[in-house]
DNA sequence: TTGTATGCGTTATCAA
DNA sequence: TTGATAACGCATACAA
């Protein structure tokens, strides 16, 4: 392995040089540069990121926590986030917290032992005065998740107005018993859809907790509500279903027809997300457009700031606007 | 920042004595090891990855290149290889060439600088001879993507026998006019479905190139293609489509029903991935199963294996099996 | 069984 | 403008 040393031997200069060289460093003699870099090329030499990483004490590595790559939102969340911190020079870990508490404090003790320099949470497992501990070696923020109290940089998008604006919708389409399909009960996000969702019991809602289908991931998970949904009375069921992603709507959609129950006609369907699933079902899915993109660069740009600028978190919430797409299913 | 040093002035031992403790080395006494572990306990001291880097020159992280996260098959394998690499002790980088050669080099280079150990390239977009320099800074091995000489481990599936069996059974299906949609008309490996594509031309396949349609990546792109051959005349068109991916296969679909031409009796159609999607069409979708996180495995423990047995790299084409799943659109 | 000394590759401080 | 030297935290060869 070619180091400084071997480029100063024979260049005839000393590492101090080499290194000024390499850093760009102004007081370098013209003739010097030139032999340096003569000499980097011809031994075709590299710096050693690790010795440079140790030097610093930081490795330019970020961790990004979300909960699988299973589900495109997470995916694309990811790709967004690390495409950004790789422009500003930083390396992306992708970590599937898999919703377990314990695979998100895996990450949270690589950042107690340096392994990366900072922690993108898209998602909350563990209890946040835990989590807090861990402030302490290094920023963490908040991205596509909410909490209260959280005194990090919380960026989200508006939950509360984009579960409003589709159940208007629904409601203005003539439902009154609209049920409500999520994925994981403790999550702060899902909670906050649920108590805008409850918001609107003065309509009809009285029983809703009756129509809330939690651990909905997949189409299959979709259909499943369908099917368990219709074996109750007309009058006793939902005529509209808001689900927390498209696939579960898809799953939704197709079990519904499967059973020669019409959307929009006889039954309402809102998903979430706008992924292009929603063009390929038929009738095509109404849904609320998320900003990924603007959520994971404006995120990395946040962590990064906190990190070059070296000042100490605070917390500070971004709210991005989702946007209803009516298309076919309602 | 406490360092064995502190450490070993508190517990009044050497430097020494308190790495060999954090190491389980056998050669420590009993009382100093208490008294060690006792002192990292008040504390909390954690050792320094990035000085423990620094001293191996090696920092435990792999990176992983896909054309995107955008497909889950990629998403979804990159979540594969990443698990059990993590499971190794192994951080993964996950980085998207978006089929870009210049993205794929930027990787490559973090590999000569010592930002990584070792990379997965599940594509190819530079040419080998540009590739192969780089394994004198660290392995490479290949997933999901052939190359004819490559002399590096090739992990991959039976790409001909999987499209084999997806056109004998649209032949048996009756149809002798089969399209082929393809995403990236240089990969290796669409090149290998092709020429497996091309051998079928004694069934009446006369005009196959006519019936080639590149870049089809979405359900939009599906979509377009139904749309672009129904201007044809009906016996100068194709009666069935086999494509890269059950989203092109879903767009398809939609579009043939939206046409009025019925799937499968007017019209076949093959996917290729077996997604969940294949469940929320109408009619659903066969397609190809692909073994994906045996892939992710068998590639992962590959790499490692080099990595930690210290070998060189040897050419070893390791190939999985693929399977037609027979629903409702053949 | 323990401690001392050295080195890993780089950058920064200081003196020349 | 340059070079010698120390320092970053850890592991280990060697001496005791």
């Amino acid at each position: 392995m070619t180091t400084i040393y071997d480029i100063a031997s024979k260049a005839n200069v000393s590492k101090s040089t080499v290194s000024r060289v390499l850093n760009h460093h102004p007081y370098v003699s013209e003739k010097n540069k030139q032999k340096v870099w003569q000499v980097i090329e011809e031994l075709n030499y590299t710096p050693n990121a690790l010795a440079r990483s140790f030097r610093f004490m930081r490795n330019k590595t970020i961790a990004v926590i979300i909960p699988n790559l299973y589900h495109s939102f997470f995916s694309l969340l990811a790709s967004g986030i690390s495409k950004e911190l790789r422009a500003q020079g930083y390396k992306t870990v992708i970590s599937e917290s898999f919703y377990n508490a314990e695979n998100e404090k895996v990450i949270l003790e690589m950042l107690k032992f340096k392994e990366i320099e900072g922690i993108i949470l898209c998602s909350i497992e563990n209890d946040w005065e835990f989590i807090e501990e861990y402030l302490n070696y290094g920023p963490i923020v908040l991205c596509n998740e909410f909490h209260e109290e959280a005194t990090i940089p919380v960026i989200c998008y508006d939950e509360r107005g984009a579960t409003a604006e589709a159940l208007n919708h629904l409601l203005n389409q003539g439902h009154t018993r609209i049920g409500f399909c999520y994925d994981v009960s403790d999550s702060p996000l899902q909670k906050m859809r649920q108590e805008s969702y409850e918001q609107f019991r003065d309509h009809d809602f009285q029983e809703t907790k009756k129509w809330f289908y939690p651990e909905c991931f997949t189409i299959k998970d979709g259909m499943n509500v369908v099917k368990n949904l219709v074996k109750h009375p007309q009058n006793d069921r939902p005529t509209a279903l808001f689900t927390g992603n498209d696939y579960v709507a898809a799953g939704v959609i197709k079990e519904l027809k499967q059973r020669g129950l019409d959307v929009p006609r006889e039954f309402g369907v809102i998903g979430y997300d706008d992924h292009q699933i929603c063009l390929a079902t038929h009738p095509t899915i109404s849904t609320i457009h998320i900003p990924i993109d603007q959520l994971g660069v404006y995120t990395a740009k946040t962590l990064i700031k906190t990190l070059s600028e070296n000042k100490p978190l605070q917390r500070e919430v971004k709210t991005f606007e989702g946007k209803l797409i009516i298309r076919e299913s309602t």
